[in-house]
DNA sequence: GCGCATCATAGGCTCATGCTTACTGATTCA
DNA sequence: TGAATCAGTAAGCATGAGCCTATGATGCGC
């Protein structure tokens, strides 16, 4: 037992993470939403409003992609984009009305799939499982900043 | 606790994934290995040999793109193919020696590395975490063949 | 007021990936 | 024997991601 033979981490991540994106599309499509699109309007949940810059960083986009991704959502009245009257080179983004219901909707569809996965998993490893991905990402959010 | 608001698996994931990439990539890079070339070292692991059509799809990799990893690694004399002499379409792929000990070695690297972001979870959770990504990693690969 | 930094936006460039087609040699089956 | 199938190989194409630069508008320190 001194040198358990697991795989590694990467190699077990990515195919689960494949598995749970490709669980996504079809719900995203549903709702004509693509995954960064998706990401955006769950990325702007946590806080209230915030400027673009940040938001792309916080959901691991490109600057220039999300625009035209803004661009939509702000057509579809999901989003409102204003000027920062404090400072007015920065948008101010948050989620309508609309916006904010579409993403619960979501949000509560793709969780319940997710449950076929997490299923497998006996109740107390599931716990402590969900914890640790919890924890870990933080993690990986604080490592970015400070490196 | 009716909704527990829990991000989204996969958004959870991505990053620790591309977090866990970007710290296996100077590891591999010391060793003149890429992802593809790791990912099959890795892959050979597990069964003695293999056709290379069921290495790919185990590696979760493109049949075709393969090929240019695999006379790679050949040339390095880290991996040996061979005709199978019961049917001389299929080609034997199997580890050297030296690859074999390339991969232990980049693997103890890598998972070493790994124990980093380990660390911050207590040690019940680590345990519970590991055992729950294996056997999710499990059922990715059997949903894939079923479906 | 002037120069420098910052934000949003736009465009382009490169690369890896996934997908598709085609060709060759080998096998299996009718 | 002949036809269909299959593994490995090679090449091409479309997509999307990351990255880098430029521009216009604004804010801030000097």
């Amino acid at each position: 037992m001194s040198a358990e033979r697991r795989p590694d981490l990467a190699a077990m991540l990515f195919p689960l993470g494949r598995a749970l994106v490709a669980l996504e599309e079809p719900i995203l499509a549903e709702h004509d939403l693509g995954m960064w699109a998706y990401a955006v309007l769950a990325g702007l949940g946590d806080g209230p409003v915030r400027t673009q810059a940040a938001l792309a960083e916080a959901i691991g986009a490109d600057k220039s992609r999300v625009i035209a991704v803004l661009d939509d959502l702000q057509a579809r009245e999901l989003i409102e984009r204003r000027p920062d009257p404090a400072d007015r080179r920065v948008r101010l983004v948050s989620l309508t009305p609309a916006g904010r219901r579409l993403r619960d909707r979501v949000q509560d569809a793709i969780q319940h799939a997710e449950q076929r996965y997490l299923e497998v998993l006996p109740a107390g490893d599931r716990e402590a499982f969900l914890r640790s991905l919890r924890t870990l990402a933080r993690a990986v959010r604080a490592g970015r900043r400070t490196s």
